[in-house]
DNA sequence: CCTTTTATGTATCGATCAATAAAAAATAAC
DNA sequence: GTTATTTTTTATTGATCGATACATAAAAGG
């Protein structure tokens, strides 16, 4: 059954899709309302009606972007067979994402709002959060594995996870500077070949006869 | 001797210093010139006289903070001795200066306009030639080492170069969600540590003895 | 002194910011 | 058909944006 009054004339994901698509090109805060109402075909009431604000559509705009703009980069770790599986498809991947030639190059979450003042600070703290985020992924994955026995006990998890989010989120930077898709993976296979040589367990001591 | 009219009643590097700190803490769009104008202590009229425009500002800011705010993380790597210690003296240098307490977390270059679009198109192509040099830099410091014999012939000088900062960068952006001074250091050990597994000869093949 | 020159303080410019008021249009319930 | 409900359209709102006009103040040159 229709609701009862006049009904929009607009599909709320096809717009909110216009809406990531500025936003993940200008950032949060320089994108207005105006370029918004133009990049959606909305009117600013009808998108004050749907969305609430400005604050309210970057928060539904960022929820499209990880259920599919997200390019589901880190939501596969937890499930990889292994943590150097989990490393390569989360740079390798990166790569692919970020030159998307449709897409605006490097990642949303990164790139929208960098300054820890000046944006809304409500808009900052979900997105540094977002990135937090990403490191305890890694993380709980490596610590998986060392339980598992592929990577050596006393493997420092929280150092390896930290470094590898930092490559990651500098893939963004270099993304939005230009790079194209041979730089980037270049980027990946370097970062993956660390991994191997970071991981690689010291020949082990021979077990003791007695 | 003195110039002819009314003397300015401020120095123009101590108010250039107060202006890198509010572009270093909300970056260049979102600082307003009423935020410039009160933290500089100026008349708006005075400061546009003495500047230009709001980016006439921000490139002497800039050239501020390459000369007393960059930490001379990257004009040290010509001159070091090794690629090694130029690869440990960047992500060491990097790490204290993004955690020191006086400033701003992070570096001015990289968080201060990452969009593509939306900030002065001049100030980011500006910020972005900045960061390219960073990989430039590098990279001729490796060709140096190559040539030398530090590395192995063959070394892809470009891809480590780039590798290595985008580590940088993300760095920046770690620093901005509020790593302390041990988690950057821990993510510039992690990437030496990455360097030397990297660039390690294989052992070389016994000398034909013909 | 008076003129010239430069900097300052006050007040404000038009443009754009995010967000709305009010009325007309389009549907369902009755 | 009439009413109730919701969306759309048009026209603005006060606030803030970067940047200035204008008059005054403070110095040097004559």
């Amino acid at each position: 059954m229709p609701p009862r009054g006049r009904p929009r004339n607009f599909d709320r994901e096809t717009v909110l899709r216009k809406a990531l698509d500025v936003f993940w090109r200008k950032g949060f805060e320089h994108t207005s309302m105006a370029d918004l109402t133009a990049a959606m075909g909305l009117n600013p009431p009808s998108l004050y009606a749907a969305f609430g604000s400005k604050e309210g559509l970057f928060r539904e705009v960022l929820e499209l972007y990880r259920r599919h703009g997200g390019n589901g980069i880190w939501e596969a770790v937890a499930d990889s067979a292994s943590a150097r599986e989990a490393v390569a498809h989360v740079l390798r991947r990166s790569a692919q994402a970020f030159s998307h030639e449709d897409r605006p190059p490097g990642c949303l979450i990164v790139l929208a709002a960098p300054q820890s003042e000046g944006a809304s600070p409500a808009i900052c703290e979900i997105l540094r959060e977002h990135r937090t985020r990403n490191i305890s992924v890694l993380r709980e994955r490596f610590e998986r594995a060392v339980a598992d026995g592929e990577l050596a006990p006393g493997t420092d998890c929280q150092a390896l996870a930290t470094y590898l989010a930092t490559l990651q989120h500098g893939m963004s930077i270099l993304a939005r500077d230009g790079a194209d898709r041979a730089a980037l993976m270049s980027v990946a296979d370097t970062g993956l070949a660390a991994w191997d040589a970071l991981v690689s367990r010291p020949p082990a001591p021979a077990p003791d006869p007695h």
